[in-house]
DNA sequence: TCAATCCGTATC
DNA sequence: ATACGGATTGAC
């Protein structure tokens, strides 16, 4: 502390002396100066979800810091925690025992990431520990240990510039506040063929204008990839930027994770788990495609990375930029609320940027009938277009299934084909193979039908392989290649070739798709889930996103029934116009995000007597109902002001339970699919 | 009257 | 999870 002139040396001694008195006279041997560490114990227990005091004897007192892995003493085991912070006193009236090891000086769980879990841990109803493993990785000791190079006297930052963003408004909405210091959150919606890579990029760059760091989360690793070449681009060289994915293994994970908790680098990018990422002075949290599921952590607490930044934004007073080719339901719901600004092109625009969506094929009254649109599968018009915009350059054919005939049903009375020794699902893997059952993998050499004594089978789902082939036929003389599940193409040259892809593994191409044909569009919306409909235009969306404009030829072929509201939102190119129309359906349905919901499930004689907690109020119950095997779920949900209320209630319900050691229930708060 | 055991509760 | 304390039990 800086002396000043009213705080003369007298007063100086004044206050140290009243500190003096104030604290106990410490024991010999422990740490003069704030003795007392609050530790965080790595232990999955929900009633002991709290910090606990130890003494930091004079020996661990440079090393112990606030964010340091300790090994302490606790309830007669050794366990693994960290340091939350250094005090004078404890509250605690026992005996306190003594740090037993300080793991390593390294701050690894910053005060400001330590709350953000206590915040996650809570919102979600789990624990500190359970979150913190999320965001502290494993230690590598080699790694920390490494002689690191100086570090080379930076290039300087390259300035950015706004073109990229003029369509969206955004260097006077978003890039100037940035790099002036300031923490605007926005919801852009990236128009058909953007770079979006750059894009973002862009506005990492502007918030390192400002010295501040940032934080994006992607879904996937091909996504990361990509932002990893733009950011390389963008700034200016490799070193500014670190990629935190779990691919990388133990070693370079947590390299990448010490270059950030140090202060050498701010700016992390990487998929969920990237959220908790140290960076400092963090100015933006961005993320790419939040509606897709692989943002949500599938562990407990399953928080989603979109929650987790938002949530440290607000914490940190960062800026946000949610950015996709679609729009999700949350970030409408961030919109109308007026949190976030809509940076939406106009729609002119946005016509103009995409290609000509059509709707062939099944009519309404067909896809009725046949949800698989046989025989229709392939209509005259999508041949057609094939046809037409193979020689000029590559066409995507999308569809929803992997595999070859990932689905087997009797053709008589359309029941699913059943394996004859464990009742599992059939289907045929592989063209010449002969079906076999996908659990037990037994072939079904001469298959009849349980239900009605058939023999024949068909296909209601056709995978991509299949898809192929009828293209191949189709089409001559162009090569017809696939990509899917674990044989990706990531990227292929302007050159005509038909690609058959499944969601998410379409590969960008040089120049833009030529044309798309999107088929069993009726299968997909098929589907009774939450979800559905905002899953498939977020999907068709990043298919339409790869497609030349209509002017340079681009046509996008969806077989379906034009009538869906999803199928429309393509055709209008407005997915904003879509999720605002969800998001009024999940109002007057009253489920997420308009109000806050909850999953409880575990065995029937513990879950029933859970009606009667007493749940926020108001609030409304619901079940519990039987799910598979022996489990079953009750369902709260409150409005949204009483989210916190709801999460402490079921705090409290774990914490009871776990303190007369029942096993804890799996409690999902807003759960990512709700059938 | 005292040790062995059980059960509940706290864990710093 | 362990560990401790108080209550309970059973043998002398």
């Amino acid at each position: 502390m800086e002396e000043t002139e009213s705080d003369g040396p007298e007063q100086l001694a004044l206050v140290r002396d009243a500190v003096r008195k104030r604290r106990p006279k410490p024991a010999p041997g422990t740490a003069a100066e704030r003795p007392i560490a609050q530790v965080a114990v790595d232990m999955p227990l929900a009633h002991l979800d709290r910090p606990f005091d130890y003494v930091v004897t004079e020996a661990q007192d440079e090393a112990a810091r606030p964010g340091c892995r300790v090994r302490v003493r606790f309830a007669g085991q050794r366990l693994d925690g960290f340091i939350l912070d250094r005090v004078e006193t404890s509250d605690h009236t026992g005996r306190l025992g003594r740090l037993e090891r300080v793991v390593s000086p390294e701050v690894v769980l910053r005060p400001d990431i330590a709350r953000l879990c206590r915040t996650i841990a809570d919102r979600y109803a789990g624990t500190f520990a359970d979150v913190a493993r999320l965001a502290v990785p494993p230690r590598h000791a080699r790694e920390e240990q490494a002689e690191r190079t100086a570090a080379e006297s930076p290039r300087p930052l390259p300035a950015f510039e706004g073109a990229r963003w003029e369509p969206y408004d955004g260097q006077s909405r978003l890039l100037d506040p940035l790099a002036g210091g300031a923490s605007p959150r926005v919801c852009v919606p990236t128009l058909p063929r953007a770079d979006w890579p750059k894009l973002l990029a862009d506005a990492v760059l502007a918030t390192l204008h400002s010295r501040r760091g940032s934080v994006v989360c992607l879904p996937d690793v091909r996504d990361v990839d990509r932002l990893d070449a733009a950011l390389t681009a963008v700034l200016g060289g490799p070193e500014r930027h670190v990629v935190l994915t779990a691919a990388l293994g133990p070693q370079a994970r947590y390299r990448a994770f010490l270059a950030l908790a140090r202060g050498e680098i701010k700016v992390a990018i990487g998929n969920r788990a990237a959220a908790f990422a140290p960076v400092h002075d963090v100015g933006l949290v961005v993320v790419w495609d939040d509606g897709d599921d692989l943002h949500a952590e599938p562990r407990a607490p399953y928080p989603h990375a979109r929650e987790v930044l938002l949530t440290r934004a607000h914490e940190a007073t960062a800026a946000v930029l949610l950015a996709g080719p679609a729009r999700s339901v949350e970030a409408q719901s961030l919109v109308e609320s007026g949190w976030c600004v809509d940076l939406a092109a106009d729609s002119d625009r946005r016509r103009r940027a995409g290609p000509r969506v059509i709707v062939a094929g099944a009519s309404p009254g067909a896809a009725g009938r046949d949800p698989a649109g046989r025989g229709a599968r392939l209509p005259h018009e999508a041949q057609t277009v094939l046809r037409e915009s193979a020689p000029a350059g590559p066409v995507l054919v999308s569809v929803p299934r992997s595999g070859y005939r990932p689905a087997l049903a009797c053709r008589t009375c359309h029941e699913p084909a059943r394996c004859a020794s464990c009742q599992g699902p059939l289907a045929q893997p592989e063209s010449e193979a002969a079906p076999a059952c996908r659990w037990c993998g037994t072939v079904a050499a001469d298959w009849v039908c349980a239900e009605c004594g058939g023999t024949d089978l068909r296909a209601p789902v056709i995978g991509e392989r299949r898809t192929a082939e009828e293209i191949g036929r189709a089409v001559s003389g162009v090569p017809v290649r696939t990509s899917s599940g674990d044989r990706v193409l990531d990227h292929i040259d302007g050159r005509p070739q038909v690609i058959v892809a499944t969601p998410g593994a379409e590969p960008v191409a040089d120049g833009g798709y030529a044309a798309a044909l999107i088929l069993d569009a009726s299968l997909v919306l098929a589907r009774a889930d939450l979800r559905t409909g905002e899953e498939a235009v977020r999907r068709w969306s990043h298919v339409v996103a790869l497609v030349r404009p209509a002017d340079e030829g681009g046509r996008v072929i969806l077989v379906g029934s034009a009538s869906a509201p999803p199928v429309q939102a393509l055709v209008r190119a407005d997915p904003v116009g879509f999720a605002a129309r969800e998001l009024a359906e999940r109002r007057s349905a009253r489920l997420p995000p308009a109000v806050r919901l909850a999953t409880v499930s575990g065995p029937a004689d513990e879950v029933a007597p859970l009606r009667a907690e007493s749940w926020p109020d108001p609030s409304e119950v619901l079940g519990p109902v039987p799910t598979d095997d022996d489990v079953v779920r009750l369902v709260i949900r409150v409005p949204r002001r009483l989210g916190s209320a709801l999460s402490s209630t079921l705090q409290r319900i774990q914490s009871q339970r776990s303190a007369r050691k029942a096993p804890p229930l799996r409690i999902r708060v807003d759960p990512y699919e709700l059938e």
